[in-house]
DNA sequence: ATGAAAGCGCTAACAC
DNA sequence: GTGTTAGCGCTTTCAT
């Protein structure tokens, strides 16, 4: 132990952790130096076991393969980090039984709280089941008793419809996830009925499919394929809008000419998709920020009805038909390189 | 305690434990019983300061906005949970000194091992810095003394560069991450040159840029710029690989047609671009389960040279100029939604 | 300014 | 088959 080299174990915790207690200044020098002579590593474990917080958060989101959730899990990260929290993260697989398997090893794990993305509705079960583990939902329909932050989807739909209608289109449709009414109450749908019915118009076919690549491509497809394919669509994650424009193509149909989208997201593949698409951007960092806040703080775990809700932001590009940039240059998000890979 | 429903801590632990003792059946109920109505739950802090393991893995991944790096995670975790481990993940936004400071947290807090993708080369240097924290390297260059696991990127490279010689291109450009040496030891050029000299063809035009749809893009636009621009060209990354198509978009270029190309890893959005993606997929989930098989059983610590590598498998659609396929239909990846989004 | 010592909640000898 | 008990490595109150 280091104290051979000096002083006693009180002593060493006193200048690891500037401890509640003052040291000597010479003393602390030769703790100091037994230190990283004897290369001593403060074991986490045995803290946290005294201490009785981990200084660790989970999460668990429904699925990493989703660049939105890869997202939100390096901004969770990064927010935990600046709060000097490690972050457990897990991937539910759409799978309740994972979740809330997932969940009980965390408790078990002692993490200081949990951010979930719940992948079922009514989560507030979820609750139930971990009494007394900290909780809060991200990007969820709101539960009563539970923390939540997330996107006010009908503000984005709203807004997302009304750029399409100031296109000219007179027909928008929609392609909404299946579980829509899991992440958010189905805001996304009405919201496209409200800005649909101010404007006069009537509403477009709609087709459901989940949130994904293959979910937004299948769904493209009964799109396209229908007698009254709209001229323009509102589609409710960047992700579905990819597996569109791969339906698209198939189709021979073109992206924005002769159907005009909008989606929703803001992934950084948006913009390099080719049309790159025109999306309402949530603000991703500010809400994980909210979020492990609200969770640290223990603010709304007291039952008050906590909600965060934040606006996403309309982001034009070319699927919905502005005046295409020739290039990406000027785009923002060229200056933002999303990373190394493989 | 749940003692007071019945017996001493010793008899809970072992029917808690299966212990290393046997209890009797009635007693085992007895305990059984008071842990529910209790709510008791084992604190895993207190277990793992014993212990002496906190059956947790830490991964450290350069940049998880990613796909690949995703889909590494994601196997990672289940790997690592089949195993009983929980995984702790970062991001080191490919800085290095980011990536220290995640592993020392990650040591401090405990961790039984950790998979690390590093992001600098020469990376014997962390290991080094972090004596007696069990490591292995995930698809980096190997370094003396620490066990890898990666992907055989010469087999890969040659195989894509001679499915393009098959259809009948003969000059081949390559465009290649800046810093393929420290994911592979240039294995993925000499590859290109390899297979480009084995035919008799000389080489052809090369770009680099970072391993990122950005990167892609701007080295895609350089080379679709040069007076030789070539007939085909092999990417490092399915990633630069997606940049490269919207470059081409912009150029009115058309894939495969006017140039035709073969990637490198085989993320699932590499089966709804369009044109969909020829590319050499990469066993992700063996060489996560490898990896984490490695790390646990302590193999590869003793300073043997362990390097476990898998190969990469050609995975024909269209960007390489075969008959196309009119419809995803058919392609596999259907059958395996990537998931639910926002 | 420093030290002694009592636990945090659990496991595993070692008794019985 | 069950109970006693000594720690795991740390923090911190209470002496000194």
């Amino acid at each position: 132990m280091a104290e051979l080299a000096g002083v006693s174990t009180a002593v060493v915790s006193y200048v690891v952790n500037n401890g509640p207690k003052r040291v000597a200044p010479e003393t602390a020098d030769k703790v100091r130096r037994a230190i990283d002579t004897l290369g001593y590593r403060p074991n986490a474990v045995a803290r946290s076991l005294k201490i009785g917080s981990i200084q660790t958060l989970g999460l668990v989101v429904p699925d990493l393969s989703n660049p939105y959730f890869a997202a939100v899990t390096r901004a969770v990260e990064r927010a935990a980090l600046a709060k000097g929290f490690a972050l457990l993260t897990t991937s539910s697989d759409l799978d309740v039984d994972i979740e809330t398997a997932h969940l009980r090893v965390l408790e078990a794990r002692g993490v200081d709280g949990v951010l979930v993305s719940s992948c079922v509705q009514g989560a507030s079960l979820l609750q139930q089941a971990l009494p007394g583990l900290p909780m809060v939902f991200l990007d969820r329909s709101s539960a009563p008793g539970i923390a939540t932050v997330g996107v006010d989807s009908f503000q984005g739909a709203y807004q997302a419809v009304t750029h399409l209608i100031e296109h000219g289109h007179r027909r928008v449709g929609l392609i909404v996830g299946e579980d829509e009414f899991v992440t958010g109450d189905g805001d996304r749908i009405s919201g496209w009925k409200s800005a649909l019915s101010a404007a006069g118009l009537p509403e477009g076919p709609v087709e459901f499919g989940d949130f994904s690549l293959t979910g937004g491509y299948l769904a493209g497809r009964r799109m396209l394929a229908r007698a009254d394919s709209p001229e323009a669509v509102f589609i409710t994650s960047d992700q579905q809008a990819m597996g569109f424009l791969r339906a698209a193509g198939e189709a021979d149909k073109h992206v924005p000419r002769d159907i005009a989208l909008v989606a929703f997201d803001g992934i950084p593949e948006s913009a390099f998709s080719f049309p790159s698409l025109t999306t309402m951007a949530q603000p991703v960092n500010a809400m994980a920020e909210a979020a492990v806040e609200l969770l640290i703080s223990g603010a709304g775990q007291g039952g008050e009805r906590t909600k965060l809700s934040f606006n996403a932001e309309l982001t034009i590009r070319e699927s919905c038909g502005c005046p295409r940039r020739m290039s990406l240059s000027d785009d923002e998000s060229l200056s933002t390189p999303s990373g190394l890979s493989s």
